[in-house]
DNA sequence: AGAAAAATGGGTAGGTCGTTCCACTTGGGT
DNA sequence: ACCCAAGTGGAACGACCTACCCATTTTTCT
């Protein structure tokens, strides 16, 4: 029952106070792998598949990430950092629904850019306290962005924080089906979403065009395959 | 909406014709068993589970149905006629915006109410010629629609057959991430998408509230694991 | 009723995944 | 430079899924 790694200063989700330096290079050796791998194919991937990509050995990553949510909390800190930001510059738009209007797009472009991010938005993740909490206070700026909105009379009276939720969920979706047969679909669906949260007359983005005629019917024949096959990748 | 499916003349797949006729009767607990599972479960329930729930060995079931995808065939082939179905009562319908209007939101139904055929939908699956088949020919009567809806000023001139297919992947999203938790809110999606199709003036249902407040949060506990669990109830 | 063919299900082999244990290597304080 | 503990990787284990083979049961035809 030896736990020397949480001996000193556990505060929060510093790297590793007590590591030895070996054993840090590995551990962000870890996290750096598992950061593109959940990138390009999502969460799911499985532990193992990451300790091989990162060239450790599966006992290493068990040790310094017991579960899977614990290396989830440490590899999206800083972009649930960068969500944050995000409600913080659309706060400090002079224009609350342009900034609102911003903020949704580049929310969802964080979804797009990053398949396990968007999860990690997606579903609300069981684990990962400390993602929770930052995504609490960027939940209580978003609240105020929406009634600034809502003010300006351009961002529809019957727009919920809710329906963020439900947009992030959407778009989820469309980016797992498209994947990276139709990259740009979701800029579609964020737009419609925008024609139907504005209030009329708003003034809105132009609407994106559809993918290539053929590309959709093409894009999602990946399945239900949820994790990426072993022999893919994985550099 | 009369449905003689399995006695005389269904459309394409026949059940067995030289089956004996316990093989026969195997042949349709194992359909209807795997019906459900897909349903509650989404598909990529594994074979084996859909064998034991049957109650029939392993072997039989690869022996009636060789791969996964015939036997997705074989039980979503009444969606699929159902889904036809959906586009011709749209068609026939003497307004086609209102026609336009129920047929999103009855298809949209179908895929929240199985969980299975919301993947079906929104993945184009690989195998299943006949559901393309059928597919194909809902298609091409949803173009005419289209056509019929716009023609009358109430669609927008830049909604695309593309649009449904980006529709279907998000709400296929929101019904995956909501779950059990929140089983309406892909409602209040449909209501949003409508508005955002629908030209200025247009009538509209009424939008769909949204889930109880915390419900959303708490609905997608699920994360990723795509397969249900093998302990689950599997009845 | 009896026999042949059809159909069945359990067992085995080969694969993945996650966890735990253990002998070896390596870092770093002294 | 030394030496112990922190750290490592691989092996072993149990659980699961797919695919396949074959002895046994059941249906159906004569």
């Amino acid at each position: 029952m030896d736990h020397p790694a949480d001996a000193s200063a556990p505060s929060g989700e510093q790297p590793g106070p007590g590591l030895r330096a070996d054993a840090e290079r590995n551990r962000e050796r870890i996290v750096a792998t598992a950061r593109r791998l959940y990138a390009s194919h999502g969460l799911g991937v499985s532990m193992a598949c990451i300790a091989r990509a990162a060239g450790v050995g599966k006992a290493t990553l068990s040790r310094r990430f017991a579960t899977r949510e614990e290396l989830i909390n440490a590899v999206f800190a800083d972009r649930m950092d960068a969500y944050a930001a995000a409600v913080a510059e659309a706060l400090a738009d002079p224009d609350p629904w342009h900034g609102f209007v911003g903020y949704v797009q580049a929310v969802c472009a964080m979804q797009a850019a990053d398949r396990g991010f968007a999860d990690v938005l997606a579903m609300t993740f069981p684990a990962a306290k400390a993602l929770e909490k930052r995504r609490a206070a960027a939940y209580h700026g978003f609240l105020d962005l929406i009634e600034r909105a809502k003010a300006t009379g351009r961002l529809r009276a019957d727009f919920t924080d809710q329906d963020m939720v439900i947009l992030l969920m959407a778009n989820a979706g469309v980016i797992a089906a498209t994947g990276d047969a139709a990259p740009d679909t979701w800029r579609r669906l964020v737009g419609q979403m925008l024609r139907a949260y504005a209030a009329p007359g708003a003034d809105l983005p132009p609407l994106e065009p559809t993918p290539a005629p053929t590309a959709l019917y093409r894009a999602m024949v990946r399945l239900t395959r949820p994790a990426p096959g072993p022999g893919d990748d994985l550099g």
